[in-house]
Parts: C-alpha cells; structure tokens; sequence
RNA sequence: CGCGGGAUAGAGCAGUCCGGUAGCUCGUCAGGCUCAUAACCUGAAGGUCAUAGGUUCAAAUCCUAUUCCCGCAA
C-alpha cells in the first residue's frame, strides 16, 4: 500500500484488539500521536504496565499521550493538528472539542453489529447472550457511547465452539481489514453513512466480579456460553469448598438428574465434572484451582481422585 | 515489602512433618495380543526435585536468601 503521509492520523485505542489497526496505520498513514489510557498499576506487586497500544506506539517512535480525563485534557490532542482520529477500543468518553476537531471527523471502529451492543463488553455479551453473529461497525462518533452514523459494517459467525479468544481475534482481525479498506473512501468523502436506529440499540456493560460468576440455576446452554464469553480471560469462576475455581470450558449433556441439586457435582466423567443445573448437566473440562495453573480436568483426574468430588456442590458457601 | 497458595519426568500428582536407592497415574517410544481399537499385556526412554548459599557422613526433605507461577485485594 503507497504510504499516505499527507494524511495526519492520531489513534486512540488501549488493548490488545486495536492493535493490527494501530500498526496498520502506521504503514500507511502520517500517524502524529497516539492517546491511551494511563499506566495501570496491575497484578500482585502493584507493577505499573503500559497498555499494549502504548508498546507499540513506543516501538514505532511515536508519541503517546495518557491523559487521565480526556474530557478535560484534550488541548495536547488538539495541538498535534490531526486531519482524521481513529479510535478503537480507547476506554473514555472523547469530548466535544476534539469531535469537532478534525477535519476528516473521527472514526470509530466497534466490535459489533451496531445498534447492538453498545458500550464496552461487546464481543462478551454477544457470546453470552447465544448470538450465532457479531461483527464489525466503522462508524463516526458523536457525543455519546458508540451512537454516531454508521459507514460501514462486516459479519463473522460466532461458531458454537468459538470462545472469547477465538472471536476476538477474528473481530481484530476484520476490524484492521475493513477499517483500512473504508479508510480511502472517508478521506476523499465517497462514502455514505447512515443513522442508527437507536430503537433497536441493546447495550454491553463492562464486564464486573459479579458478572464473572456463574449461575448454576440457569440452563446447561447458558452455562456453556457464559463460560466461553470470559475464556480465557478473565474466566468464570464458581467456589468449591469456600475456594474459587475458574472454568475455562465445558460442554453441555443431555442428562437431567431430578435428584441433584443445582450445582452439584452428580457424575465424574473421564473428562470432566458432571454438575446439574437447571434443565441438563454441564459437563466442566477445562478448569484453574486457587494456587494452581489452569489444567485440563482429564488431566487432573491422572494425580487425584475425582471421586473426592462427588456430591459437592458449586457455590455453597 | 498488601493477604494467601504453589514450583518434583512432556502433563497431573505423591514423597517434605520425622534427612538415608526418585515414586504413582497418564502421555511418548518399541514390541506383543486382537478382525480391530481410545481396550489389554510386556519393556524402554525421559529428573541438575525452581535458583543460590548454609547445616550434615548424607538434603527433594532442615535453615537463609532469591526467582518465577496462581488466587484474592487494588
């Protein structure tokens, strides 16, 4: 691609996800700044950590700006003169100075079908709500949470073997695909775009403690995608003996034990933990024990009994 | 120095309290049985017991320090 420096970039992004478009942009464009949410003291020694927009920002020379409230501290954003901002996955809300700013406008790249899920658990909420489909919306911004006309949209299946990995790394990927692809036509102005309708908005709230746990008074299938929406990170989580355990996979059997209560522990299979829920039994493969690393229960079984587990009861203490 | 758990073969674990030949289950490899197999039988390979010191005739085990991993909290 014939590298456009006449255009001047300035990216917003924080994650992981944004980071293709981050590096893409680079290659083509006059990227004159990057903004990213501040160094979070992360982990158990309180270690500052640069976001991964950050590291690659730094690794390709160019110059990052962490405001912690862009609402406020937009003046530096607005001094580095940008013809168009991208933003992907930033994580505040950009005010009306720098909207109005550019004179491209600003763009932003959403991990789903808007209008839904709106907010900032996109990918999580589709997987947990069952969806079959998510996507991709470029889209201009405006003053609210991912409102703004939309210009552009591309599908991916969600299969039903598909976690959190798998679609977020299908989602980066076609996010830097169809950006770069739509890019031309915003800059020279042939593109269209059109208003949501904001009747059919659903919202994706950031995923919470609480939001992690999980329900085994619910269906075996709802189970199951609530497990694959956190896996591998930040994982499901039920407590086992007053200890969390956090689940990374499952599957669903169709097995309805009206004995057992929901949650517990009914069967052992060679493979995993047979425990009951509301209508079949979900069948937890893939799991982490407090203080241990995350193994494979088949692998479990090999140094400890997994009867010892039998008629224990998810979420009992 | 926020709180707690952990590190032993490719994987999951026992052994540590009470120092004395490095074990189990699985996987891998070779051979056998079988119409066949993820089943069964026989055998083999694979370990500086996280790292560095110390105590001891002798350390996976006891003492000291360090590193890395995990859960919580932030």
């Amino acid at each position: 691609m014939k590298k456009n420096s006449d255009v001047k970039v300035l990216f917003m992004g924080t994650p992981e996800f944004c980071v293709p478009i981050l590096e893409s942009l680079i290659a083509s464009y006059d990227v004159v700044g990057v903004v990213t949410q501040p160094d979070k003291e992360i982990g158990r020694h309180k270690e500052l950590k640069a976001s991964p927009v950050k590291e690659c920002a730094i690794k390709n020379g160019i110059l990052v700006l962490q405001p912690a409230k862009i609402r406020k501290d937009y003046q530096e954003v607005l001094n580095r003169k940008p013809d168009i901002i991208i933003t992907c996955a930033y994580g505040q809300i950009i005010p009306k100075e720098i909207l109005d700013y550019p004179k491209y406008g600003c763009i932003n790249v959403h991990a789903s079908l808007l209008p839904k899920y709106r907010g900032g658990a996109p990918m999580q909420r589709a997987i947990m709500n069952g969806e079959k489909e998510t996507g991709i919306t470029i889209m201009y911004m405006d003053e609210h949470m991912d409102t703004g006309n939309i210009i552009k949209m591309a599908k991916v299946p969600i299969l039903d073997s598909d976690n959190l990995e798998k679609v977020h790394d299908k989602l980066s990927a076609l996010g830097e695909k169809l950006l770069m692809e739509t890019l031309p036509s915003i800059l020279d102005g042939t593109n269209d775009s059109i208003a949501q309708d904001d009747s059919k908005a659903t919202f994706a709230p950031v995923i919470s403690r609480e939001d992690e746990k999980i329900d085994f008074n619910k269906k075996a299938k709802e189970i199951y995608d609530h497990i694959r929406a956190l896996s591998p990170f930040p994982g499901a989580y039920a407590t086992l003996d007053g200890k969390i355990v956090k689940i990374y996979n499952a599957y669903v059997k169709e097995e309805f034990y009206t004995e057992k209560e929901n949650g517990e522990i009914g069967k052992i299979y060679k493979d995993g933990l047979g425990v009951s829920c509301k209508d079949y039994e979900i069948v937890i493969t893939d799991v982490k024990f407090e203080g241990k690393k995350r193994c494979l229960m088949k692998d479990y079984f090999n140094g400890n009994d997994g009867n010892k587990f039998l008629g224990k009861i998810f979420n009992k203490d």
